[in-house]
DNA sequence: TCAAAGGTAGGAAAAATTTCGTACGAAAAA
DNA sequence: TTTTTCGTACGAAATTTTTCCTACCTTTGA
């Protein structure tokens, strides 16, 4: 399913830690992104168990949450989802506006070069 | 100011059709998209001219609506925000995802390939 | 002229998303 | 044991976004 907005926050919480708490997760939003109070936190989280995002590990007192989907995958999903709607599809518009109007460094274009070779 | 899903909609009818008024973009949203009713997209249009996201041309009767900010930059600034949220601000990370995980043509690559080459 | 068609404006309702107060149970500390 | 701390659950409220009803005006065609 399509996560919102605060989910997407939740959700590269979990990516970057790995399975945490409410607890945690809501710190990490405090300390990265906003105040938040932890009964939101904990009211978003479990909205995303019921809808599948994601898993929740119940056995201890404090529940684990984890990404039902591996990053990857979601993350392409909604890369794809992007480019589809903002530039039909295609992904070389997409590129070209990236470094067109941006100024990106030297080095993450030669990392590119590189990718862009080796992928035959 | 931000565009959100429903508006992103209309100003991608404005991008690609040009000025319009609301008769012609809800007629492609309907075409193109799903059926929304005239009145929503009317509302619509006005909320995103009060907000400055559109300019609306009132000297007819029949109203003209343009986008207010060009649409490269417009993209620039969404894509930019994307690349913030999901990939930390690094480019070659979306760009690799783009990729690795998607079968782009062979034209995609080579045009992205001169496009890269002809960068310095 | 006058009805029909097509336009805008505005407000209210509906739906989706986000936030948080409160209750209550378990664990830890005093 | 008793109190304090820390956890979940639940429901309701607030906010944001989306939808559409209705009123009313202008243009067009019969």
């Amino acid at each position: 399913m399509e996560p919102t907005k605060s989910e997407l926050e939740i959700l590269q919480v979990l990516w970057e830690h790995g399975p945490s708490t409410v607890r945690f997760v809501n710190d990490k939003l405090n300390e990265e992104k906003r105040a938040v109070q932890y009964s939101s936190t904990l009211k978003l989280m479990q909205i995303m168990a019921e809808k599948g995002i994601v898993m929740r590990d119940e056995s201890s007192m404090k529940h684990i949450y984890s990404p039902a989907e591996p990053e990857d995958k979601t993350k392409s999903a909604l890369l794809e989802r992007f480019v589809d709607s903002m530039y039909k599809g295609s992904a070389s518009s997409l590129v070209m506006q990236l470094f067109g109007n941006k100024n990106t460094s030297a080095e993450e274009l030669s990392e590119i070069r590189d990718f862009l070779k080796n992928l035959d």
